[in-house]
RNA sequence: CGGGGCGUAGCGCAGCCUGGUUAGCGCACUUGAUUUGGGAUCAAGGGGUCGUGAGUUCUAAUCCCACCGCCCCGACCA
């Protein structure tokens, strides 16, 4: 019987473990308003370093950072029919521009009817393009590679924490090219791009893949995705980069100058990812003890506890941890200085402890009178509770950027081989049934499926709550028999129940 | 929008059925003492429009009515 320290365990209740993990690691809560949350220090913390390296990354790849409007006029919305059909249900509207007293009801009502109503964006494919068609005049001028950090709304019937919430933080790619060949190596750029910061940094393996048609972006000709696996075997989807083709630049006049003089649509892609991926990360490392952070993206990945009992001691051991923390800091590790804190707040050691455990931070380092006499220190990871060592001073001040190197690395394969042991070749309609109706002696999964990229099969997963995830680029090769319509040349597809 | 449940201290709840002192408990918080190497102990404190409004009554957290809000299940989820 052993005492965890978030209740009730995964195993219990995943849904609600999640929840108290997020509440122990105090990362963000629900606010006042439906379906809106307030991400705290220590999520936003987190938030920032995805922030930082995936903005590296766009910048080396040419891609500039730039803002737009919150508000789109409604007409622009209503330029692109796929566009219209899939967003419009879920958009909230800015109809008014003042408030004034309310002689009836007391309070304040809306006053200042706008002629046009603005919706607060979904996204900002449409309102991007507007600028894309001034700015846009010659074949000189492509492509045009722009990002943007921003928030969005969409008004979900359910939310929860991080995964689905009515407004989110992400970031939102809009490049314009004068070919289809240049605007798909951007898609695929990008989906690379998202894949290695998914594994290298937040050690979450993905499956790079393409969506079939009934789960594309609206408006879009293709719908590239990075799809993971969270501990529940549910999919997530992590983030995705879209080929629009014309239809954007169509809808919004996006046209250049060809070198022959010619008049031409440019060929737009757009491509996100979200505050979903602190979701992610949750649901892939975290453990009945709380969260569970890969380095990388730690705020802190050391955290200092001094130990002492009197005015005296402290001085001593305070000193001796600055030093420490100095030594720690003035190393790199995957291109940052080593982040160091030291938690001198007057607390019981105990409930210090359990606080940065459930916190998720790599490791702890306990410093008392003991330790620095011996000149040495108790050094506890955060990937294997209750293997609280003791170890050099020097030795530690050594191998730091390997002990990190070496929990990143062993998040991700722990991660991997969980996510590959549960992914499960289906070769029939009734194997698949028997699959998701639990009939299989396997709890759950992935199944991977030859199966063809037509809405029809659609009535075949849906009954069981079952989403088509995508078809993985690695196995696009190979084609076989769909187990739906029996139609040849079908791909490998995975399904899965999702969030 | 349908079905179910819940609104009492920052959080979690009891009290309501059967109306009756000053509305209580756990956690958290403050102060003091003793503690301190894996979730400390004791003592003393602070903190409440009992969701809102109207009603029944000598008396309402408790009974009746209306409204508001939230949660769960379903529909929805690019």
């Amino acid at each position: 019987m052993q005492k965890t320290a978030i209740t009730p365990t995964r195993e219990q209740n995943y849904p609600e473990w999640y929840q108290q993990v997020i509440s122990a690691a105090d990362l963000a809560e629900n606010s006042a308003v439906r379906g809106c949350m307030v991400i705290k220090p220590w999520g936003y913390a987190i938030w920032e370093l995805m922030q930082q390296d995936l903005d590296k990354r766009f910048k080396k790849t040419g891609h500039v950072n730039a803002y737009f409007p919150l508000l789109i006029p409604l007409s622009y919305l209503e330029k692109e029919a796929e566009h219209v059909e899939g967003f419009a249900k879920e958009c909230a509207v800015v109809t008014h521009h003042r408030l004034v007293a309310d002689e009836e009801n007391g309070g304040l009502k809306p006053d200042g009817e706008l002629e046009e109503p603005l919706i607060i964006r979904p996204t900002s494919e449409t309102i991007i393009g507007e600028s894309f068609a001034k700015w846009i005049k010659s074949y000189r001028d492509l492509p045009l590679l722009i990002n943007q950090w921003a928030n969005v709304m969409r008004w979900e019937m359910r939310t929860r924490l991080f995964l689905r919430t009515s407004e989110f933080l992400w970031q939102e790619g809009h490049t314009a090219h004068a070919d289809a060949d240049q605007a798909l190596l951007e898609t695929k750029l990008i989906l690379d791009l998202y894949a290695d910061f998914a594994e290298q940094v937040l050690a979450m393996p993905v499956i790079k893949g393409e969506k079939p048609c009934f789960e594309r972006f609206p408006g879009a000709v293709s719908t590239y995705c990075i799809e993971a696996m969270m501990q529940d075997c549910k999919a997530l989807q992590a983030g995705t980069s879209h080929f629009l083709g014309q239809n954007f630049a169509k809808s919004s006049g996006i046209q250049y100058q060809n070198k022959e003089g010619e008049l031409e649509h440019a060929w737009t892609t757009s491509w996100g990812v979200s505050t979903r991926l602190i979701g992610g990360l949750i649901m892939t490392h975290s453990d009945d003890n709380g969260l569970v952070l890969p380095p990388r993206i730690a705020p802190q990945q050391f955290v200092i506890q001094p130990i002492y009992r009197n005015e005296e001691q402290q001085q001593i051991v305070l000193n001796y941890c600055q030093k420490l923390k100095t030594d720690l800091e003035q190393q790199s590790f995957a291109g940052n200085e080593i982040r160091v804190l030291i938690d001198d707040r007057d607390i019981a050691g105990g409930s210090k402890s359990w606080e940065w455990i459930k916190k998720g931070v790599p490791f702890r380092i306990e410093v008392g009178m003991r330790d620095i006499e011996k000149n040495s220190l108790m050094l506890a990871p955060r990937d294997s509770i209750g293997n609280k060592q003791a170890i050099s001073r020097d030795d530690l001040i050594q191998n730091a950027v390997t002990l990190l190197m070496t929990m990143q690395d062993n998040l991700f394969n722990k991660a991997r081989q969980f996510r590959d042991s549960k992914i499960y070749s289906i070769n029939s309609l009734s194997e698949f049934t028997q699959f998701f109706a639990g009939e299989l002696n396997i709890d759950s999964g992935f199944a991977s499926a030859y199966a063809c990229d037509e809405v029809q099969i659609e009535q075949f997963i849906k009954p069981l709550k079952v989403t088509a995830r995508c078809m993985p680029l690695a196995e696009n090769q190979e084609t076989g028999v769909c187990i739906f319509t029996g139609n040849t040349n079908a791909k490998k597809m995975i399904f899965a129940k999702s969030y």
